[in-house]
DNA sequence: TTGTATGCGTTATCAA
DNA sequence: TTGATAACGCATACAA
């Protein structure tokens, strides 16, 4: 026979043989008990299979114990790490998470936030295309609603965890200009739907400019390009001058590697290539990625942290950034001396029907 | 001045001047209203920034338009992904998803459950150490909860998602023997907690056993020398007889390469590679990698769409599982003719300091 | 067409 | 130490 469908703690109250209000303080611990009736609603609960509805208990205690995530998305490895930051973080209490990604969709964003605030979420944590202009967002914190930041850089009213991207590109520029190179590109994926990479052409921007060098060309790739490397490999064929690229993440970066394999290009001879973000492949590859490394998973961590004093009544309060690290690696060195176009091509000819295919695509 | 923090349909009832039957019914688009009564409830919930409470709806209607997820681990992009099909297959529907990771731990799967369930979600997506051997999860099926796994071969009572391990992985010995290879490795990395290891060991074991290759070798790495080519290094090194290695993820294959060039072994000179899970960074490898291309993400929307229809009192009907297929890459080829001791170190010869922390280790 | 009253599962108040 | 009852926000049966 099929247990009911659902027990309910009026059921367990009418096994015991007592009142409701006594079988919740027995349950809960909450206020005095009897050994003996202890005994009868415990036993009952444990025939019965019962377990407090947490729904009722939201209602009644207008605490849902639930913290609402929105990211753009999981499929972005860094953002799935950060959520798992977060849920790591959540582990012991007896928070849940319910999550929610927008695909980098501004109105998705709004959507999704109102969605959680309606589900009544204790509390948030969010990354979003523009969570300054998000009204769904700023009626969360009207209502009260703690919400903390990732990714972001800090706006008044929330609480960030982040990585000063300016400081890291500003790094990355430095070390292009310590090593000698003087035009350099910045390439990147979805420059308007992502304050990181545009903080971090604005950081590499200002420190090539105040380091006199050129400034940087912009690059920015179609969802669809990044995952074809000739379509890369046209693009930077056009840059002939380009000694070094800056990409707003590794995967590009890696791409950009692959993209200078099929133009004949020898990393970091003919190209130099640092990366961003960290990830652990990085180091494993046949020439190891320079980048700076992040710590997705601390931020969500130190998300979840400050939401959670915040949700204990405390005040949400604004941390110093995450730390980053230049990761050194072998796609960055010195620029050849001479100009580029004697010699480099001469390398590894590209085959001849991959010109054609570049040629056609450019 | 602040919006209150907390706006009910009551209150929207009063500033119309109407009954809350009656708002409901506005609000909802159920029941007959008038043009008039109309006109004032939408304006007063307008203007109080009314939304309906999830919580107060799924008390009444008993059904929290949630839908529990668990896996083990989101920093493993193969899920992450296989999560965000499930969130793709549920934008536009009213659900939302509430996540749970366990950290392929066995217990913490139960817990997770126990947790998902008092919340009253309205259907589970797992993934999980051992689905069948879940106390919570076999009460929820008795409960009536709709649930269907992700990644786990069929189990009855439950629809699942999934890919064929064991196939999969006989697709693999089958190219080794036909590229000539007959001694084989398969490396893994949590092979107690993840029926997915076993089964493409169990289907790369029987089908090399059916070409009369030998038994390949079982190698288990343990989370943390994942991360360490060095020791990956030295393992390798104490298997000098193997000429092929299965992996079971990309991350591990591509571990592998790096290890096999610390010992100036050339891939697939001297050793050939193949991965799993197919990850796109895979093409972009100097050498290609050779893998099982899956699909995670197409998994969570099937898991997700069966979910959905049996949430609305259809059946859940287990599908055949998602395609594979393998993908060629410059990971995988004949092994050398001669035995490998000549010649293999000669390539590239390891350094000496690298040779003692081998020894060391080893 | 509208409003009142009830119940969903829980906790808290208060009287016994 | 106990139990009846109100309240949480909502939808609905039913009465008007």
């Amino acid at each position: 026979m099929p247990p009911k469908a659902k027990v309910t703690i009026k059921d367990v109250a009418l096994k015991a043989g007592c009142g409701i209000a006594t079988a919740s303080r027995v349950l809960n611990n909450s206020g005095p008990t009897s050994a003996e009736v202890r005994e009868r609603v415990n036993r009952a609960a444990l025939d019965l299979g019962f377990s407090f509805s947490a729904i009722g208990r939201a209602l009644q205690s207008s605490k849902s114990m639930t913290v609402g995530c929105l990211v753009p998305s999981l499929a972005n490895p860094v953002f799935a790490e950060a959520v798992q930051g977060v849920q790591n973080e959540l582990v012991g209490t007896n928070y849940q998470l319910l999550i929610s990604s927008s695909n980098y969709d501004d109105k998705a964003d709004d959507a999704a936030i109102s969605t959680l605030v309606s589900k009544e979420v204790d509390g948030l944590i969010v990354t979003m295309v523009a969570p300054e202009r998000s009204p769904a967002l700023k009626l969360a914190h009207q209502r009260g609603i703690p919400a903390s930041l990732m990714f972001h850089d800090p706006i008044k009213g929330f609480a960030t965890s982040y990585v000063d991207n300016f400081e890291a590109a500003r790094d990355v520029a430095q070390r292009f200009s310590e090593c000698g190179h003087r035009r350099t590109g910045f390439l990147a994926l979805r420059l308007a739907t992502s304050d990181r990479s545009r903080n971090r052409y604005a950081g590499f921007h200002a420190e090539c400019r105040a380091r006199g060098m050129p400034d940087p060309a912009l690059i920015e790739l179609s969802e669809t390009d990044a995952n074809r490397p000739e379509k890369l490999a046209a693009i930077l064929a056009a840059h002939p001058d380009l000694t070094a690229i800056f990409a707003s993440n590794d995967f590009l970066a890696i791409a950009v590697q692959k993209a200078a394999r099929l133009l004949g290009w020898i990393v970091p001879r003919d190209l130099s290539v640092v990366g961003f973000d960290g990830i652990e492949i990085g180091k494993l590859l046949d020439v190891p990625l320079a980048t700076i490394e992040t710590m997705p998973e601390k931020m969500g961590r130190q998300a979840a942290k400050s939401l959670l004093t915040a949700m204990q009544g405390g005040v949400l309060e604004q941390l110093p950034p995450l730390p980053f690290r230049f990761r050194a690696g072998a796609t960055l060195a010195a620029p050849r001396a001479k100009s580029r176009d004697d010699g480099r091509v001469a390398a590894q000819p590209p085959s001849v029907p991959l010109i054609k295919t570049i040629l056609k695509q450019g």
